[in-house]
DNA sequence: GTGGTCTAGACCACG
DNA sequence: GTGGTCTAGACCACC
């Protein structure tokens, strides 16, 4: 998987790196128990500071998409930490993205005709959704 | 309108602000020129320093949410600078949550009632979104 | 002459009526000798402070665009203060004018010919400009 | 690149800042990708305020002029934001202008003239200009 | 009284 | 060491 920083982003640069993985995830692109990167190799890979990437991958530890094994490098964890604390935060941001939405002229069919689209790129591994 | 602040939240105060007068207008809390607080008057509600708030009027200003009237102060405008360079960042956050909500177990038709009952807690002043 | 004043514009209401004259002049709207509202007749008619017309007309006095008669009111004076003071101010806000023209992409023989289309709006009353 | 500035001047700091930056992009001072001082390292050199650069260089940001890297702090930009938003408030203040320099004498030969001789003063480092 | 500008100095996030 | 955020307080431009 080719991590793309963009260094002038107001995103900062841990971030990236910790939601293209993310993604990565989601899309499939990386699988279960699939090995990363080491630490060391992402960040001259990259060309940035190894405390940066090590940032990044304790987020998505504690976050439970990899596990982090001192011996084999981090891997693709099976099971993120669950709605419980995630729901609150998303409908947040899920609010606030919809209402900047409307104000900017995106109408609720285009809306959710996008979601549409941007969930059927999605490739779960495990039925966890169904079953909730 | 009464503006909530979490000093102890990630997210900075001028944020907070910015983000609640958009939820705001968005729902209809706030209308097409309606007054805002001055700066000084929502610095000392609040609690907090006056260009914290001067921070995040501004920033409503830029995003064409607002406009500061020279003699009374700032009021909710009607013009929002437009969906073009809004849509590519919304895409970008909206990949980004739809794919941690999957990987989270939330299904795509529990995200999709989501989205449109908040839609529908939007009242848009103008029909604007419906032209485009 | 009709006075628009934007008052949520980033350039103040003074400045605003000054230009508006200035420009009223410059395309023959108003004439040499022509009759100005009084202070207090302009600032009840665009229903802003009669304070604010007053430093306008003060400004509009001292750069020698009008004369104010305390009898008569103001009326459009026949010699502007010349071009001493105002060349260089001119040549170095041109400049800044030209800098962002050229780097938004606005080509040379565009600029030229809206500078020629803009000069050929002006109705100059004397001609000096031929002598000088 | 030196920044020299007035403190008596009716401009306010951070815009003297912002212009001169400008001005040095467009003569070619500054090339695309070269780095700006930090804002730290300005503000020392000039002797004022943090603050004051910050504001500058956020506006140049906003404008396109300047990107701001996490890591080695602000540089040249290639790409300025485009014309659409530019030519209204353009064409504003150069009638503005042309107005103040036929009513002082400035004959139209003589301002094209000038006009010409700025413009060539420029060097744009890509050849946008030509294509739009 | 309003916002605009600037200062001096502090703490934090980022890399 | 970089920029980002916030504070407390000052002076000025505008209306």
């Amino acid at each position: 998987m080719v991590i793309q920083i963009t260094t002038t982003s107001e995103v900062p640069i841990y971030l990236q790196i910790r939601n293209q993985i993310v993604i990565g995830i989601g899309t499939g692109e990386l699988t279960v128990g699939q090995s990363l990167p080491t630490v060391r190799q992402m960040a001259s890979d990259i060309g940035i500071n190894m405390m940066t990437v090590n940032k990044a991958y304790n987020i998505l530890k504690n976050e439970g998409y990899i596990e982090i094994d001192r011996r084999h490098g981090a891997k693709v964890s099976q099971t993120p930490n669950g709605r419980k604390e995630f729901v609150p935060k998303m409908e947040y941001d899920l609010k606030l993205l919809i209402t900047e939405s409307a104000l900017n002229g995106v109408s609720k069919q285009e809306f959710i005709e996008l979601c549409n689209r941007l969930y059927d790129e999605i490739k779960v591994e495990n039925d966890k959704e169904e079953i909730l």
